[in-house]
DNA sequence: GTCTATATGACGATAGAC
DNA sequence: GTCTATCGTCATATAGAC
């Protein structure tokens, strides 16, 4: 019994060592080629087995786009909420802004494999799972958390719905991500031309949203 | 000699239609697939013909995507240029700005299938020719000389380059189009939830660009 | 349980007959 | 200009060795 229950578990381990390597190497071949540009042979030729072989670990190219899908919306999603933690609550509207935005697009830029599967729709046919999904719903409301926090330190304006002011926040980010992406892709994050202007972007963004109410220390929420 | 030119004309204007009807059933292809989904064998097999009788008019599948590419920059270019000749030019920035926007995010969401191969890079190993990019330059320069008239009218601020207003302008609308495209894929432009923040994200450029010195005549709003 | 060997059918592309 | 025949590669499926 208990050395069935260890045997499984060695092998259960081993079996999740190989799916990380095979995304590993699936990760690398969309960053190269593009993400429809992922082939299963290709993925098998690198890790020097047949390609049938992939088959026992992913039932179908789209089940490991399924898988790369989750893994990349977790990664992104770590990174944000490691970010977040970490970040001064006591900055003013447009520095707190403009961190957030750099954090968000240099991760996006210098992961455009995974940026372009979650954030365009480039594999016919393809559609994240509910459970690939799940990560990614986080990422939304993580950054819905950070503008509800500046609402209540009395900094966003709380006259217009916070659903819209993160609508207009996530075109800005995400308009200057797939500029980049697409006009020039390979720039590195620090000299690309459009990520170049996320400070006049952002700076935009909080002139129209900052909170036009004077600012109290230690404010809850006051209607007008 | 003068039959040889008459017939010649015609094999070439027949040419011409059966070139343009690969491209039809290339473009409903894409619609229906998406771009990647592009095949060699189903264009063929909705024209009633043999796969191989389609490189008398395309040498690779690259070219049908390169001229698929060359049409579509044509298709929006002359579109927002009649737009723009038919613009009233005593508009106020914002109202401006908000019709500009309105004819290009209009014409690239019912056009998802030109949109994606024209400002997302979703085919790996094809990258748009000389030839085809021309039109491409021709939006760009269009967009940039509706920009410079107003801010020759006195409408938009002079005090910070052309050139970069230009970029916020281009990543706040292609935001828009990429995330109502990606989010919400087949949603009219009229109910789309992206689309519908066109007004607020115009407002808030027209606020940031606006010029503040008070324009001498003519003049519609006054500031504050 | 995990792999190899092998097969199928679609794809892009080419050569050559008519 | 269109066809048939054919090639190499792809995703995918199954049979069976270890």
């Amino acid at each position: 019994m208990e050395t069935g229950a260890v045997q499984l578990d060695r092998r259960q381990r081993r079996r999740q060592e190989t799916i990380e390597e095979v995304l590993d190497v699936a990760a690398e071949l969309m960053r190269e080629q593009g993400v429809a540009g992922l082939s299963i042979g290709e993925v098998a030729r690198r890790m020097g087995i047949r390609p049938p072989s992939l088959y026992v670990y992913f039932d179908s190219k789209n089940a490991l786009y399924d898988a790369l899908f989750e893994r990349g919306a977790n990664l992104i999603a770590d990174a944000m909420q490691t970010f977040g933690e970490q970040l001064d609550d006591t900055l003013p509207l447009e520095d707190s802004l403009l961190v957030s935005a750099n954090a968000f697009i240099k991760w996006a830029v210098e992961h455009p494999e995974y940026t372009q599967l979650l954030f365009w729709r480039p594999v016919p046919g393809f559609s994240p799972s509910e459970r690939a999904y799940a990560p990614a719903i986080r990422l939304v409301e993580l950054s819905q958390q950070r503008l509800a926090l500046l609402q209540r330190r009395g900094l966003l304006r709380d006259d217009i719905a916070l659903e819209d002011i993160q609508r207009d926040w996530t075109v800005i980010t995400s308009g200057i991500v797939s500029q980049q992406l697409a006009n020039e892709p390979g720039q590195p994050f620090e000299s690309g031309t459009f990520t170049s202007a996320i400070p006049r972007v952002v700076a935009m963004f909080a002139r129209q949203y900052a909170s036009t109410q004077p600012t109290r220390r230690a404010r809850h929420a006051d209607k007008r």
